[in-house]
DNA sequence: GCCGTTTTCGGCCCGACTGTTTTCAGTCG
């Protein structure tokens, strides 16, 4: 029984309790799950070293839960659930993930219609059971049918640089109606998550019917949820939901801020106010029926005497009491990155050369770029082999005597993304990698190792004395596979022992490390690179997610070397190996 | 059922929109 299977059954408890009104059960039981679910340690294991006293000790879990948790670990059942289970049989996890459908319609569709699972309940939308029922008509059944019609054809997320640009461009679409002071995206896009469901727009406007009426009438638009004055809802044509709330100018602090944060920031803070006598919602902070504070985020936050966390930090994951300390950290900012330290060239799987790289790293505004094509093992990509390399490196002397010629200021770094083999050795020998600037290293096959295996596997390819960078520590791919197993906190404590970096790699599928590791080796004191990974020059254009990614993390200037000018980098690579 | 800068007891975030009925429950973010 793993923390998924865990999580699962105490989301469902929560259901049943909310289906039988229970009141204030059902959040405790939803916010534990969701504290197991972003656990990075099994709870079997947490378990075995601290019994039921350290399961307790986790946060949103007390006595009760704790308890119950045991018995699953224990016996793999729980008889409290089964018990709920019997008067609700049916799958209301599956029922539910149908727009517009919560656990009370899914709990009356089971009493009336026995309904159990999501097959069932098309066979009764499609026979017109559904809109007989008291309390439901002809349009719940519509709607339940288009949205078993959505589920079968959409996957799972999008990623933000998906999300980002289709934001961008509806919004200068609105930008063009007339009365429309502001419009912005707010959630998740703006807290830059990896991915995002749906798109939250806010728009300022003295004319709110004009902007709407644009809105649904968008040509990506597919059908409409929702309209009314101040908030509407849509599909688009490519299956995501966006949503816009039109608010007077003087609320778009308070608007912001409220659509910002995710449900627990935003919870937490709203908690804050009320002790402090306020009540806060998205049209400002309230004194009785008094607004004291809503044109900017800033007052707001600065009224409940707290500092504002940056919108990536809104996740009530520890920025809130720092907030209140005056102690959030000063995150690296998106103009802090002078190079670009893992790129490929058409020498291996690029699509540019390496002169065409440069030319784009430089329009960025970098000092330097390191490049980084694969090496021999890989032979999909025609990996480079000790000679190869060698020759590539003679290649880049000469281009970087041009750019010192036309006085460029601008730096090419001899590098390589050598793979790390089966056994933890790497396959390009140390009398070649020594003559390179900086050494990376990647792990690009057998991916399916145990934990022990893959992280000794890492760990020992971490004591090479040239190795430098670790990239993507851990190998997933969003949206495709889950990433090898691997100790994290093992492996940030062989970073330190060994003088290696860790790399964030921004590419958008990747973005390798996830928040939460980079935060453990923030914490731990090792140093971070943000890279690219970049396949052809558009690619360069990446380093803004991993920056972001940086920034949830918590990551400062301090902590990426790659903000550094090139000469202080590579001298901070060789003093981390001194140590 | 959880939790603690009001608290080991008494609180627990907030509002908009829909659908189906006539005043609101359910859902969503």
């Amino acid at each position: 029984m793993n923390n998924k299977d865990i999580a699962k059954i105490l989301y469902e408890i929560s259901d049943i309790l909310e289906i039988q009104n229970v009141q204030f059960k059902p959040r405790a039981y939803q916010k534990a799950a969701m504290n197991i679910e972003t656990l990075d340690e099994e709870l079997k294991e947490i378990y075995k070293k601290g019994g039921i006293k350290a399961i307790d000790a986790l946060p949103g879990i007390g006595e009760s839960i704790a308890q119950k948790i045991e018995e699953l670990l224990k016996t793999g059942k729980l008889k409290y659930y089964a018990q709920l289970k019997k008067q609700f049989p049916m799958d209301i996890a599956g029922l539910t993930s149908i727009e517009g459908l919560g656990p009370k319609t899914a709990a009356k569709l089971y009493q009336k219609l026995k309904i159990k699972n999501l097959k069932t309940l098309e066979a009764a939308a499609r026979t017109h059971k559904i809109s007989k029922i008291k309390d439901f008509g002809e349009k719940t059944e519509q709607n339940i049918l288009r949205g078993l019609e959505f589920l079968k054809s959409s996957g799972n997320r999008m990623l933000l640089s998906e999300a980002l640009p289709l934001a961008e461009k509806i919004i200068a679409e609105l930008q063009k109606v007339k009365g429309a002071k502001k419009v912005v995206y707010a959630g998740s896009i703006r807290r830059m998550q990896e991915t995002i469901g749906d798109i939250d727009l806010l728009a300022v406007s003295d004319h709110p019917k004009l902007i709407m009426d644009a809105f649904v009438g968008l040509p990506e638009v597919e059908s409409i949820h929702s309209k009314g004055e101040t908030m509407s809802s849509v599909r688009l044509k490519i299956g995501r939901d966006t949503d816009l709330r039109v608010l007077p100018p003087k609320s778009f602090g308070a608007a912001l801020q409220y659509f910002t944060g995710d449900k627990n920031h935003n919870i937490e803070v709203r908690k804050i106010a009320i002790k402090r006598g306020y009540k806060l919602n998205e049209y400002g902070l309230w004194r009785g029926k008094k607004i004291i504070a809503c044109e900017t985020e800033e007052e707001i936050y600065k009224k409940l005497v707290m500092e504002t966390p940056p919108p990536e930090l809104r996740t009530a994951s520890g920025e809130i009491e720092a907030a209140k300390k005056n102690s959030l950290p000063k995150l690296v900012g998106y103009n802090d990155i002078r190079g670009d330290l893992q790129i490929h060239s058409e020498q291996t799987d690029g699509s540019a050369s390496i002169e065409e790289m440069a030319d784009a790293a430089r329009k960025m505004g970098y000092k330097y770029m390191a490049i980084t094509d694969h090496t021999k093992s890989l032979a999909m990509t025609g990996g480079l082999n000790e000679k190869k390399l060698a020759q590539q490196g003679k290649e880049i002397d000469k281009i970087n005597k041009k750019f010192q010629i036309s006085n460029f200021k601008f730096q090419i770094l001899k590098s390589a993304e050598v793979n790390i083999l089966k056994d933890g050795s790497l396959d390009i020998n140390n009398e070649t990698l020594a003559k390179l600037d900086i050494v990376s290293a990647a792990v690009h096959s057998n991916f399916k190792m145990s934990r022990v295996e893959m992280t000794a596997r890492i760990i020992k390819a971490m004591q090479n004395p040239y190795l430098n960078i670790l990239f993507h520590p851990t190998g997933r791919i969003l949206g495709r596979r889950e990433g090898y197993q691997i100790d994290i906190d093992a492996v940030i404590a062989a970073a330190k022992k060994y003088g290696v970096a860790l790399e964030i790699d921004a590419y958008p599928n990747r973005l390798d490390l996830r928040d939460e590791h980079i935060r453990k080796a923030v914490e731990a004191g090792i140093k971070l690179v943000i890279d690219t990974d970049s396949h052809s020059p558009a690619h360069l254009q990446f380093m803004k997610f991993g920056i972001a990614q940086a920034r949830r993390g918590w990551a400062k200037k301090t902590d990426i070397l790659n903000t550094l000018p090139a000469d202080k980098l590579l001298t901070a690579f060789k003093n981390l190996k001194k140590k």
